[in-house]
DNA sequence: TCTACTTCCAACAGAGCCCG
DNA sequence: CGGGCTCTGTTGGAAGTAGA
């Protein structure tokens, strides 16, 4: 037969109820369903109010804070400073060596006087029935900080059902449980419960939206079964990410004249035109000193700074490689530029190839085809590629000036294996062999004016803490703060 | 002390790709 | 075909250093 708590104390204040110890010793379907009006929780069925005593060490707060639940569920609470008395419930915190004192020297008597940890209160508050002796075995103090009941806050993600669930492991380990979405005040000590496996971005929103607040975090909803198993509640903080800057103790390598030269000269030949973009991009800049064969003068700095450097200065770089350009004329599409493009400056007549059009030069047909949907255009490109990986070489002919996309590189180099007769517009100037490297500043960069600004040096380089919205309405809130 | 410079990081938008 | 993911380019900010 499982002894309860309360069928102990009922039977105590109301002699041999019957009633009572059928009520009591009810399975948890049948207590469920016999939950109790607020007043009448901590009362016998006979209406007479069961008599607590308070640990006199525990918080103040938290002190009044069960006085008052107590009372509001029909209970008494005994003069503090009194010997407890010799029937009812003594409250304490089993943590603390008062608790300990008291569990030994008032113990249960098994008649008429129980010793519990002070979460019965709000275990019972929650479930709306007296918890049993087994209920409250395992009890602790634990979502508590500063002695006081942590709110936490039950969000409406996680479904009804688990927030059932979790109400009252939570109660009786000590915290306030809440169920209003994000509704905390400034001071109050809270967690919120979250579901971030069905809202993946709710738990990074709620966390930055409460990061200004020390005493308030966010938490998956396992928390409270991993702090009830570690029988205490910590929060996992993020870790701190890494500031930007320079790291300390390291030194500037100041730019040179001739990397900057060595720039233009990269930039003219990676990327002639500006407009098709990538200037400015990370991977021009990788690529650069990823590849210290082709570009040893790369080396003395990151990628990143090489990148900042060209954008930090760029419209006299862009002015510089205007200049480069007139004495080196690049092919748009030749060996050895980027890879990559924007799609506005994507050569007209390739649209229309891909598109069924005529083969050759149709601007108007290129026109039309800027004003075609973004979607045409990427099922455009599908299928150019699938043009030229299906060629025989007639094919490949008809696409005079691909994209300079990955999947059109390919049909440059087969292109020019093949030679130029195949097109009628590939009557240029034969590409530029960009590959290896340069004389590091050639006679188009000599001629500039060294920038002002180059330095030619040498290389070495507590509002209510207790508020809560299930267990105390407005009127107790206001009876709290004006206390 | 101020300013320029170097280095690194993060956020965002657009485009491409993958998969159901 | 559409949604989601990834990649890329762009922009801006921050910290540290060094010279004026």
């Amino acid at each position: 037969m499982v002894r309860t708590v309360s069928k102990r104390a009922r039977a105590q204040s109301t002699g041999s109820d019957s009633s009572i110890v059928e009520l009591n010793a009810a399975s948890g379907s049948r207590v469920a369903s016999s939950k109790r009006a607020t007043g009448e929780l901590f009362v016998t069925d006979n209406s007479v109010a069961l008599e607590f005593h308070i640990q006199k060490t525990l918080d103040e707060r938290l002190k009044r804070f069960l006085e008052h639940q107590i009372e509001r569920h029909g209970g008494t609470v005994a003069n503090s400073t009194a010997i407890p008395p010799s029937n009812g419930y003594i409250l304490i915190d089993p943590d603390t060596e008062k608790g300990e004192r008291l569990k030994t020297r008032f113990p249960d008597n098994g008649k008429n006087r129980y010793v519990v940890c002070w979460t019965f209160v709000l275990g019972s508050i929650q479930a709306g029935r007296l918890l049993t002796q087994d209920e409250m075995s395992s009890a602790k103090p634990i979502f508590v900080r500063n002695g006081r009941p942590i709110n936490i806050y039950l969000h409406s993600t996680l479904g009804k059902a688990r927030i059932k669930s979790l109400s009252s492991r939570i109660s009786i380990n000590g915290g306030l449980v809440k169920t209003q979405d994000g509704i905390t005040t400034k001071e109050e000590d809270a967690v919120i419960l979250v579901n971030p496996d069905s809202h993946s971005k709710l738990r990074n929103e709620l966390t930055i939206l409460y990061d200004h607040r020390p005493n308030q975090y966010v938490e998956h909803y396992n928390w409270v079964d991993e702090s009830i198993h570690s029988k205490k509640c910590t929060h996992t903080l993020p870790l701190p990410k890494r500031l930007g800057g320079r790291k300390m103790g390291s030194t500037t390598a100041v730019y040179t004249v001739e990397e900057d030269d060595h720039l233009v000269e990269y930039i003219a030949k990676r990327i002639p035109q500006k407009a098709a973009g990538g200037r400015s991009g990370q991977n021009l800049y990788k690529e650069l000193v990823d590849r210290p064969e082709d570009y040893p003068w790369a080396c003395r700095h990151s990628w990143s700074s090489w990148a900042n450097r060209y954008k930090r200065n760029m419209e006299k770089f862009d002015k510089r490689i205007e200049k480069y350009l007139e004495r080196h004329p690049q092919e748009p599409g030749a060996k050895g530029q980027y890879n990559h493009v924007r799609e506005e400056v994507l050569p007209s007549r390739i649209r229309s190839r891909v598109e069924g059009g005529s083969d050759v030069e149709d601007d108007d047909a290129a026109a039309s085809e800027e004003a075609a949907g973004q979607k045409r255009k990427r099922s455009a490109k599908r299928r150019h590629a699938s043009v030229i990986s299906d060629s025989d070489g007639q094919e490949m002919a008809l696409v005079t000036d691909p994209p300079r996309t990955q999947h059109a590189s390919s049909s440059r180099q087969n292109k020019r294996q093949r030679g130029s007769s195949t097109s009628p517009d590939i009557d240029l100037p034969a590409p530029t062999n960009n590959k290896g490297k340069q004389k590091a500043v050639d006679s188009d960069t000599e001629e500039e004016e060294p920038e002002g600004d180059y330095r030619d040096r040498p290389r070495d380089d507590e509002e209510n803490p207790f508020q809560d919205g299930d267990l105390v309405n407005n009127e107790d809130y206001q009876i709290e703060s004006a206390r």
